[in-house]
DNA sequence: CAGCGCCTTTCACGGATTTTTCACGACTAA
DNA sequence: TTAGTCGTGAAAAATCCGTGAAAGGCGCTG
């Protein structure tokens, strides 16, 4: 609802602020609001978030966002990914302890999307 | 030096007082008050402050800050941000110390934004 | 000019925080 | 059981930050 006012001279789909459920990451800033609150991420933690929530509802594999995150290629047995997305979900639920954001597809990955964390009929999560 | 910076960004009216939480801070003046007492601040700690506080709520890097205090580009290594925001903290902390305003975002940069530690007298609607 | 006082800049150290890496255990599938 | 995948606490390594204090400037006073 809340439009962003302002520029069309960049390229039309970078947009600044992403929303996701009670989540606003604003990109340029390097800030997330959780229901207008902010929260304190690391950069990494903010990249991870930002490589998913750009990709909402998509599976992305590890290696994906490893390379989006971090460059280059992920070593075999580099748990990075894992440990960051851990750190998120922690922080997030701190925030929001009714809501799911980050799912688990064993074998592909991880998905990105806000959802009550009571209600769960959408899938099974064991794909 | 001018008496007040001119806005960078085109606000169709230009506030000459700032309100955070218990400060007023009058630019045309340089003065800042907190719960009406006036601060001794010198022109770098108002120059930070105003910066700040001209984009409440907002984290702002230590390159942005620099560039609108200083002006120029900040020079690898550059600690004069952060020493300043550190006198600031110092002076603000003296003058009201139930409040935090300056939050640090470690890899990001600042956040000004009045926020109790302790007691929870303020106006409660946001404003 | 010399002495002061205040402000700004720079330096340095130690503590705080982040990032990376490791390890163990839970879980799944054959 | 055996192998592969994940979650996560914690140690180790790397950065980042807070801040006291030194150093340099500038204006004022005698």
């Amino acid at each position: 609802m809340a439009a962003f006012p302002e520029s069309s001279q960049s390229a039309p789909e970078t947009p600044e602020i992403l929303y996701a459920g009670e989540l606003e990451i604003r990109l340029d800033e390097g800030l997330v609001l959780a229901t207008g609150q902010p929260l304190v991420l690391s950069v990494r933690e903010f990249e991870v978030l930002v490589a998913m929530a750009r990709r909402l509802g998509a599976i992305i594999s590890r290696d994906d966002l490893y390379r989006t995150v971090w460059g280059g290629e992920q070593r075999p047995g580099d748990r990075s990914v894992d440990v960051y997305v851990s750190k998120l979900r922690s922080k997030l639920e701190d925030a929001l302890p009714d809501r799911r954001f980050i799912h688990t597809h064993p074998g592909f990955g991880y998905r990105f999307q806000p959802q009550p964390s009571r209600n769960v009929y959408t899938e099974a999560a064991s794909g």
